[in-house]
DNA sequence: GTCTATAACTAGATAGAC
DNA sequence: GTCTATCTAGTTATAGAC
């Protein structure tokens, strides 16, 4: 269904080389996914139309379909795009994470920043699709270096540890990340939510308190911390 | 918004005594609430439209708002429903959960039911509704007895550990709905699912393993299984 | 309690002026 | 590249016949 736009809708790889500079075009595309992000955090999946999303930005609803086809694409690309950023934000971050604890750290950071549209609109997307959509693959798609992140983190805490070849850390991080989805899912169902914040202090606690015992070997005392 | 229609939309705590048994007026009331689980499960909650859901149920869509005032609130009421449901079935086998391995065995059984509209549509409705609709808390309420059953079983596992008194079971029950609503979730992104199964034996595995050492006090062997 | 018909509106998407 | 105007189809919700 949905013809495309007369533009192509898919990002070129090789760019295109717009003539003066990279105005105009390329910063109304921004403030569409900017726009499609928000409206997304603030009106939900269901509310979230071109026409909303155009008041939200403050632009034209028919540049949606110009830019970008249709309002699925758009959603999808809007994801890619928070996405990439909150990737290039803390990839860092868990590059040096070495404990269990230190990943619920970097948890806490990506969950607790109220004003930023990029998670919420993630999770109502691919809680929304999840049941529809033949874009459902393409958003596991994206997510996937996500969770190749925290399984190289994971695989760091579990470095020396007797367990470490019996742990699947590529699936434990996918549900290390179905569960973060699934948090911050809940937390917002709540506006008044107080008890998230207190439910990842708790897994910190756990994470502090499970990390020395991965280098215990049975029948050993564990090793002190740090 | 939306006018209460003509018939009180709650269900009634002391039932309103329908004249001629409970037919008519009570059978139909369960059609639409099965219907819309099922559309939602197949369209997806942004293709659950009330005209959707009385196409799959084949009745007239005005009974829809006869019934239950307006969309959102049906799909309230069908939550709450899917709800009951699981929560009857799978009580009993929740209450004989003595330890973690047995809990993931539970959760398998939930998932693996493809045919069964109740779980995805609860999922999809909970997670859609996650940034919008004043019916957030109510879903929240009517998600908290199985974070409570789930609960009760955490607790009859770290029974004699002496982890228990450190653990925050309540909280972890939570997280432990989080997970399994973001597994659901992933799950559906992908028509052709195979890594769900796969994750949940490796669970299953890691509370096999993680069981025992429960038991364990620093510097004591495991104490053997069963 | 269930139907048909319809009002009032909003959606996606496109054509064509600028 | 952005705008206005518009077409078509689908939406919630209600009125009123049966």
């Amino acid at each position: 269904m949905s013809m495309a736009a007369s533009r192509p809708t898919g990002r070129q790889t090789d760019a295109v080389a717009p003539r003066r500079k990279n105005q105009g075009g390329e910063e109304t595309r921004q403030r569409i996914l900017d726009a499609a992000l928000k409206t997304v955090r603030d009106e939900g999946l269901i509310g979230t139309s071109a026409r909303a999303i155009a008041r939200t930005g403050d632009f034209n609803q028919a540049l949606v379909f110009y830019h970008f086809g249709s309002v699925e694409e758009l959603l999808l690309a809007a994801l890619q795009r928070a996405h990439e950023r909150r990737t290039e934000r803390f990839k860092p971050r868990l590059e040096e994470v070495t404990d269990l604890a230190g990943l619920v750290e970097v948890a806490i950071d990506l969950h607790g920043r109220p004003d930023d549209p990029d998670l919420p609109a993630l999770a109502a997307i691919v809680a929304g699709w999840s049941t529809t959509s033949e874009l459902g693959p393409k958003v596991l798609e994206t997510l996937k270096p996500w969770d190749e992140m925290v399984a190289g983190a994971l695989t760091r805490a579990l470095e020396g540890s007797p367990f470490a070849p019996l742990v699947p850390t590529g699936q434990l991080a996918h549900a290390l990340s179905a569960l973060f989805l699934g948090i911050e899912m809940f937390s917002r169902l709540d506006p008044d939510d107080t008890t998230t914040a207190e439910l990842f202090a708790s897994l910190g606690a756990l994470a502090t308190l499970a990390g020395p015992m991965l280098n215990t070997f049975p029948g050993e005392p564990p090793t002190e911390p740090g």
